[in-house]
RNA sequence: GGGCCGGUGGUCUAGUUGGUUAGGAUGCAACCCUCACACGGUUGAGAUCGCAGGUUCAAAUCCUGCCCGGCCCACCA
């Protein structure tokens, strides 16, 4: 009898082939004509020029567990991928690159060498996610629904103009003038949600101010004497005694000679430092609202090329840390520095450029996002999260939101804000929807000004925020503004996986902008992930050196093996977890189990109709059964890791160890023991049992459960229905009953020195049984029976 | 400082509506090439379930405090 499965194992070289095949023949496609319900998956766009890593591999691999089920059943699954082309990350790659600081060349210049860095990207990601057997849509670049997207692509640039052009008529966007978070690397301002906070070494300098009134001394203590010429006040905390005297009386600056009030304050604190503070606008947020509070007239001493300008005196023109050197030095020369002591300070900084911010005032466009709070809290309660917990992370973050959102960028790679303005009566020009536009390089829509009537026009020359572009993906894949039937029966959204890290940017911005245009929560589902850290259950990153390539792991393995143990090594909704290449290449021996299950199976003619079933034949199917249910309603979760590990135990401990070896002797009849139906009976249950593990484990590793379906159906199993749970039998007798008694048996024989084919005289068994007597006998090669 | 999460054999993890000999995986040791599979099988060693209290007939599981790790937020002259 020879196997169907000719191979002694299964190869990660088998895999090549297949996704190639897949791809050749665009079988995952989306069908817009397709009368099924449609089950759309907001993937999350990866940058196109930073490689994948193993972390980001792993979410995708989940996220094709999920478009592979819905598949099986019954669903039409948009599930695109789209990659981000937009913003900083871009700009700072072709900065290195080409060395050079965009800023200082012409804007069609420094375009064009993002550009050039974009065409040098390779598609080594979108490789890497085709290995791993991601069915997405496609793997092309296309305008259809399903197809490739890039976000800065006209179609997709011209939505998100789109979006602010309806936005504007609504009144939800507004510019206006105020203090904002500016990174004098990038040149721009940029959201709270852009901030990271970094520990950075700094100076603490005890520097002298004097009072007016009485002459006396008083130290304080500052990290930022550059900003001497901003203070606006001196504090002191009202329950410290050392400064009681000082209240109401005038503090006079050093090197500036500027008059400032000195007041008592609870924002100072009597420990910290002299305990005695100048307050500043603005070295940071506090600032702010002292200054608010205090009703002071802030000193705006930089402006937004980050240099000291003319209310600085001396420090005018200098950079901060140049500004700060030089106020060290005047103050020294002056005698007016009396201590410096090196501290680590939390500063906040640009989470691209890891520059320190600066709190610069400056004109730019706001979302009105402040009154949308409880509307968000209230879509936040009701969204489905998976995990429940995660929901907390995205509330947090609405409670926190304290200011509109400033959306306007003075960068080049990135959306270009589609505005005119009058050059004679300075009045916004707004143009129709539906293209792409490049305000800075193109003439204005229209030739004379609706106000004035002037003919002369001034482009605008900011450009987005990437979350203003980002926040739109699940409009862009589910036709908004182009096909309006489509949107209109699709929306919202099934599912937005993501991580957790960018709940407060990407899920946040996307219900917000989609609510404002649509007046609807855009997302039913929304799956919130964990991350993969490196074997100590450190964070991977580039910097540490602890980032682990998935491509490697692929090599190494193949898919399979890394697709499997993503889906038993835990639950990554809950919890990180640790990438183990160990635990990764021991995933793979399942798969030769399944193998080997497989290539034995196949080796018997499969009958044409259903026979009468034996009770060992019931009994397994009831188990199967279980599972079945099981995995179903776990997978309509999105938690495949319970099935999984549940189906791994099950083929390993029950089917092959107990099932086969109860039947084989009946599948294989060579002494005709059996009769033909009760041969057909096995054969057609272990066929059964097989094809039920392979279709619950079809969407967690795709190839395998494909090569070995098409040998023995010659069908594509990803195209089959997914079981449904049967009315099945309840065997007499419990499971793990007959695994003790299997396992006695085997056990006493092998004790003995015995073959396990060795005969046994007699044996009593309990009467429940009595079923199964004619597999038991001779799978333990018994002469006599008796019950209990 | 506030919040959230976690701390279970060497390693990773399940179990946390209180009652199991605390399950599995991996690793380790020993034996076995039994005709689907040595990427297999069998057996075995290995855990005071972070620490200290408390509630209870009974605690990994509930309560209190503490320690350690991670993440988020706020703040630091």
């Amino acid at each position: 009898m020879k196997p169907k499965l000719q191979d002694k194992r299964w190869s990660k070289d088998f895999e090549k082939p297949l996704y190639e095949e897949w791809k050749r023949k665009k079988l995952y496609a989306f069908n817009r004509k397709s009368r099924k319900p449609v089950f759309s998956i907001d993937t999350p766009p990866p940058y196109v020029n930073t490689p994948v890593h193993i972390g980001q591999a792993t979410t995708y691999i989940l996220m094709d567990f999920f478009a592979r089920f819905k598949r099986m059943t019954g669903n039409e699954v948009l599930f695109p991928l789209g990659l981000d082309r937009n913003g900083l990350p871009i700009e700072m790659a072709a900065e290195k690159r080409f060395k050079v600081k965009l800023t200082s060349l012409p804007r069609r210049k420094a375009i064009a060498l993002c550009k050039r860095i974009l065409e040098e990207s390779s598609m080594a990601s979108t490789e890497t996610f085709l290995r791993s057997g991601i069915s997405f849509n496609s793997w092309v670049l296309g305008k259809l629904t399903g197809d490739v997207y890039y976000t800065d692509s006209p179609e997709y640039r011209a939505l998100t103009q789109g979006t602010f052009i309806d936005m504007w008529k609504a009144g939800l966007i507004y510019e206006d003038e105020r203090v904002c978070n500016f990174c004098p690397g990038c040149r721009t301002t940029i959201a709270d949600a852009e901030v990271e906070y970094r520990n950075l070494p700094s100076t603490f300098n005890d520097i002298v101010f004097r009072c007016k009134e009485t002459g006396e001394k008083i130290i304080i203590g500052t990290t930022r004497p550059e900003l001497v010429c901003t203070c606006g006040m001196v504090i002191f905390n009202p329950n410290d005694k050392r400064y009681k005297h000082l209240e109401g009386k005038t503090a006079i600056t050093p090197v500036f000679e500027k008059e400032v009030p000195i007041r008592s304050h609870p924002a100072a604190e009597m420990e910290k430092g002299t305990g005695i503070m100048m307050m500043c606008s603005f070295g940071d947020l506090t600032d702010i609202r002292f200054f608010r509070e205090m009703k002071l007239e802030p000193v705006i001493a930089i402006d937004k090329s980050g240099k000291m300008n003319r209310n600085a005196g001396i420090l005018r023109g200098l950079g901060i840390e140049k500004a700060r050197q030089k106020m060290i030095e005047e103050l020294k020369r002056k005698k007016l520095l009396v201590g410096q002591k090196r501290v680590s300070h939390r500063t906040p900084v640009c989470e691209r450029s890891k520059d320190p911010i600066e709190f610069i005032s400056m004109k730019e466009f706001y979302v009105r996002q402040i009154d949308q709070k409880p509307k968000m809290k209230e879509m936040a309660k009701k969204l489905k999260f998976f995990s429940p917990r995660s929901r907390q992370i995205l509330i947090d973050w609405i409670n926190t939101v304290s200011i509109d959102w400033p959306i306007s960028r003075r960068r080049y790679y990135a959306t270009e804000i589609p505005l005119w303005y009058c050059k004679k009566c300075g009045e916004p020009v707004l143009p129709p929807k539906g293209r792409y536009y490049q305000p800075w390089q193109e003439k204005a829509p229209i030739k004379k000004c609706p106000k004035c009537g002037g003919g002369e026009f001034r482009g605008e020359e900011r450009v987005f925020d990437t979350w203003f572009d980002s926040s739109i993906s699940p409009l862009y894949i589910l036709m908004y503004d182009k096909d309006d039937d489509f949107f209109r029966k699709h929306s919202p959204c099934t599912l937005r996986p993501q991580g957790k890290e960018i709940i407060r940017t990407w899920l946040y911005y996307t219900l917000l902008k989609c609510y404002l245009l649509t007046k609807k929560s855009i997302f039913r589902d929304v799956w919130i992930n964990y991350h993969i850290v490196d074997e100590r259950g450190h964070k991977m990153s580039k910097s540490v050196g602890n980032v682990i390539d998935p491509a490697d792991v692929i090599d190494r393995f193949g898919a399979e093996p890394l697709r499997l143990w993503a889906a038993i090594e835990g639950n990554l909704t809950r919890t990180d977890f640790r990438c183990s290449f160990e635990r990764i290449e021991g995933a793979g021996k399942t798969l030769t189990k399944l193998w080997n299950v497989a290539r034995f199976i196949s080796m018997f003619q499969a009958p044409e109709h259903k026979p009468k079933l034996m009770e060992t034949d019931t009994w397994i199917l009831h188990e199967a059964n279980k599972l079945v249910e099981f995995a179903g309603k776990c997978y309509e979760n999105y938690d495949f890791h319970n099935p999984a590990v549940r189906i791994k135990h099950f083929l390993w401990e029950t089917f092959a160890s107990h099932y086969i070896e109860l039947v084989k002797s009946r599948a294989y009849n060579q002494n005709n023991k059996f009769s033909r139906d009760e041969q057909d009976a096995a054969i057609y249950t272990l066929n059964k049992v097989l094809d039920i593990i392979m279709k619950l484990m079809a969407p967690v590793i795709p190839f395998i459960t494909y090569i070995i379906y098409r040998k023995l159906h010659g069908k594509d199993i990803h195209f089959t229905e997914f079981p449904v749970p049967e009315k099945t039998k309840k065997p007499g007798f419990d499971t793990d009953t007959l695994l003790q008694l299997n396992s006695r048996i085997w056990k006493k024989k092998r004790g003995k020195g015995l073959s396990l084919k060795s005969p046994i005289k007699t044996i009593t068994i309990p009467q429940k049984f009595r079923g199964i007597e004619k597999d038991f006998k001779e799978t333990h090669n018994i002469q006599e029976i008796k019950y209990s």
